[in-house]
DNA sequence: TCACATTTGTCCGTATGTATC
DNA sequence: AGATACATACGGACAAATGTG
């Protein structure tokens, strides 16, 4: 690994545009930390530094970075939460590269339902859209080893079910395989940013046994009707699907509602 | 406002469970810098600090706190990266919370895409099927102020084409407004993204003037679609110009292929 | 099991640049 | 223009965690 060498208190500020194009370069002076920050992310999306390998100590990043250790610091907390490293304590610690950008986001678009930039019907509205719309290119053109998968979730939700169990994450799981199966990355981010926010609603207000087992036979029929590539059925099927989970969020909520709790999420 | 106790050394490090049904606590031990951030971001949460209103000095917020600035600092690192606040240096300067989140959700869209993660083809096709679908929106049910904004917008950037100059800005701008127009805000999230890393894309090509000028003519007779409420037109028209852009990407890939450029996008 | 080395996490003091009044 | 207040950054120090011999 190649480090760019030391320039302390930033030596008359250089112009330092190694960007083409850029006209209206940034009103903002970039600081020390963002610099390194950036440098760093460069050097993962060349792909010298790759998920798996380990970046210097701080110290010695600091060395060749010729800054401070707290500037290097800052550098690596842009890093992290970017999804591109997590730190490990301890002796054989330090930075690893990483690959959680697809956490980053989701964690965002839920940060976005916390602020009340957007409500739960909203939120529904778009997925039960855009997840016929990814079902759709499933029963387009899935792979059968993508369909093998959606079958084990719903296998598993059902064992589960069966011991009295419930199948949350499953649940959750099998409409990320929906979009996986869909073979295309930006409805698997764009799904799982969506299903992060209703993860994240259904576990304010707590499942029950029975809800858990109606959805796991939803999906089961659903995926009965991927394999037989039966389009209009499967999408029928998973709309009135969407629309019954929702019909029971919105039922917790009004009974909340009666006992005091005015949070409005609609 | 109103900042929790101080605690140094982290005393017998407690469970501190304040979140419900949460089954199996995080493995990772919270750093200190981790637990000030989230503590600061419910705070905006419930909106007792809100876009606008300046938190204390890294100074202060380190007494209120109990800690060291450095940890401090780090706190706000994440709280700046993730779009809560936005530093300012100087005088009356210091950490001003703001609402910037949509703009860290594109950008980390783009960093997967700078990782291949996506391809430009999974993004044109996700972006036809993904557009169509808001356009869909837009014609149902538009409030005409928002059609008036992409009429303005159009408007605009003919003035600009008629001038000779390039209208980059106001054709990224016009999908955007459309996303909006659909009144969902979860669309204008996924456009958004989507559009960040099309933007990125077309100004590593560069743009010449005779394609912008396609482009608003494009815009134009899809507005006019809608004023109409003619919805077939208006999906075929959208279809068409996205397919045409892409198209125009291509052939400039395949143009600078042969000319040595072996990175591939598609 | 125990000590040791390495590395992150955290604190403090200090200096400098920069924007505001 | 000068004073002030703040972020930015450096360096040294110690604590805590973790793997190794």
């Amino acid at each position: 690994m190649e480090l760019p060498g030391s320039h302390k208190t930033n030596p008359a500020k250089a112009p330092l545009v190694t960007s083409r194009e850029v006209l209206f370069n940034p009103i903002k002076t970039k600081r020390a930390f963002e610099k390194i920050s950036t440098e760093i992310k460069q050097i993962i999306f060349k792909g010298t530094l790759q998920p798996g390998d380990k970046l210097p100590s701080e110290a010695e990043l600091a060395n060749q970075f010729g800054v401070g250790r707290q500037t290097i610091r800052e550098a690596l907390r842009l890093l992290e939460l970017s999804g591109f490293i997590s730190m490990q304590k301890g002796g054989a610690g330090g930075a690893l590269v990483v690959d959680t950008i697809l956490n980053t986001i989701s964690n965002s678009f839920l940060d976005l339902f916390q602020m009340k930039r957007m409500t739960m019907n909203e939120v529904t509205v778009a997925r039960i859209e855009i997840e016929k719309m990814v079902l759709s290119n499933v029963i387009l053109h899935a792979e059968t080893s993508d369909i093998e998968l959606l079958h084990a979730n719903v296998q598993r939700a059902r064992e589960k079910i069966a011991h009295g169990v419930q199948a949350f994450d499953d649940n959750i799981q099998f409409h990320k395989l929906l979009a996986k199966a869909s073979g295309n990355q930006v409805y698997v981010i764009v799904m799982e940013s969506i299903i992060a926010v209703v993860a994240h609603f259904r576990s304010l207000l707590g499942m029950d046994l029975e809800l858990s087992s109606q959805v796991v036979e939803d999906h089961e029929k659903i995926v009965e009707a991927i394999i037989r590539r039966d389009h209009d059925t499967a999408l029928k099927l998973l709309e009135s699907h969407l629309l019954d989970v929702d019909r029971r969020f919105k039922g917790f909520i009004s009974r909340q509602k009666k006992r005091g709790r005015t949070e409005d999420y609609f």
